[in-house]
DNA sequence: CGCGGAGTTGAACGCATTCAAGTCTTGTGG
DNA sequence: CCACAAGACTTGAATGCGTTCAACTCCGCG
């Protein structure tokens, strides 16, 4: 795994003149440190974030403390159009490592709504993927059983990091503590720690330090179940995963996609 | 329980012109049979639907074929703004009890959304409330233990149709077999008849012919650590529910609100 | 040096699943 | 009219997955 950057966060959503639109609309970029929380629940939201780099999660504490992650944020996502276009959020959002997000100003974007309606249809288009996600965390919290759920989460994200250009189909950076892959797969901490004991013993794939590295990706995706259909990916990168899937995937196959 | 007609879904996000608006782009009223299929997963979806009467459920099924229900959709949601937008559904959208929908073409709100940009907002906000809710799903399915999801579904069913006018306090229809619920809730139909039976049992509330009867609304609501601020009501409903928690609402409350 | 957070492991418990049998209702055909 | 099948709901008993409680290691940091 290396460190790559991030070029065109929706390459099958936003065109690079629209991207770029919305790029210079936004303010200087904003950094957090770990676990410090960026948007916090029930507060006015006067700006729509950018996540930039790292990663950020969205949180709804129980009664008693105990919290649910309820996504996870990968760089170039949208980090609160809903606080946006609903005036605040019901949950919070937290840095999970370190992170820099850019702003856009609440009347900018409704200038830009006026001038450029059809960005706006991709904004919202944008929001409409991040419900799928939404909708496929519910199916993995309520129909698999524990290792799948882990094994099932840890495909979702490598295929959004993956599509956005930003680990191989061997590992990838996920800056969580067990405790909060628990709290996303909906699980304790411990069953968390066995379940990934079960997949390291089976070499599968291992999870330390922030990074997630997959021995064999296709036992993965056959112990999570998973399909990503609901990620909205495209022809293109869709083709490209099923050949890496198959075995049949170089990396020369993903820059000849992209030229 | 009575029936009651659908005035005004929206109340808190379209104004009556604007609703008008869109009821008049609709076609033709059509009708599904309860468990007929509305939306098949993956086709193409060429106009937006809107629920007019009766209950529809999205589903996903994992590999053995068992299925997890991802939402269900009252009267007055607009059930495939995701299908409009993203092309397909990533899931199935199927009929619960007896439906009828009503569909406007892709064209005409296209035509809207050049002539009318503030419309389309709303439908953008419209569908981050949904992404609320799935959210909210989230939390429920990872959180709370098995009576606890139960109660806190009733509560969700109860809240959503009583901000439409569509129900009391004290009842609502719901025309889901145990079966539906315990997909709902992510738990096997069996143990979802036990919890139910431990509701009655308590005299909180019953479920029986596609119907919730709800004694003890207080205790329900503190069963399910219930609370409904990511459903995005308005201060006025948010203050009528608290005040019929507290016991001091009486339905007279409900018309002068309205009034 | 001691503290706290993160990860690991063992053992006991219990909530939920699974398997199974039974009732009740509904609809269908003899 | 009755026999029968199918679906929805109910209940009992055994199993097991996941939780809970607890102890311990490792590591970074004050």
């Amino acid at each position: 795994m290396s460190e790559m950057t991030l070029q065109q966060a929706w390459p099958d959503v936003l065109t690079p003149a629209e991207a770029q639109l919305l790029s210079d609309l936004q303010g200087p970029p904003e950094t957090f440190r770990p676990r410090q929380q960026i948007v916090r629940c029930a507060q006015p939201v006067e700006s729509a974030l950018y996540l930039s780099s790292g990663f950020a999660g969205r949180y709804r504490p129980d009664r008693l403390g105990r919290r649910q992650l309820l996504a996870v944020q990968v760089p170039g996502d949208y980090v609160d159009l809903p606080g946006f276009v609903l005036g605040h959020l019901d949950h919070d959002l937290d840095a999970l490592g370190q992170v820099v997000v850019r702003g856009t100003p609440y009347e900018r974007l409704q200038a830009l709504e006026r001038q450029a309606p059809g960005v706006v249809h991709k904004l919202w288009r944008i929001s409409l993927i991040d419900a799928a996600v939404h909708r496929y965390w519910i199916f993995r919290i309520g129909r698999l059983p524990g290792r799948a759920r882990i094994a099932n989460f840890f495909c979702e994200m490598l295929l959004r990091l993956y599509a956005r250009g930003l680990c191989g189909f061997d590992a990838f950076q996920l800056p969580l503590s067990q405790v909060d892959l628990a709290e996303a797969c909906g699980m304790t901490p411990v069953h968390a720690n066995r379940m990934l004991a079960e997949l390291r013993d089976e070499g599968v794939c291992t999870f330390a330090e922030g990074a997630v590295h997959i021995a064999k990706v296709p036992a993965l995706f056959q112990i999570g179940q998973y399909t990503w259909d609901y990620l909205y990916l495209g022809a293109d990168l869709d083709r490209e995963i099923r050949q890496r899937l198959a075995g049949r995937g170089d990396s020369a196959t993903r820059v000849a996609a992209a030229g």
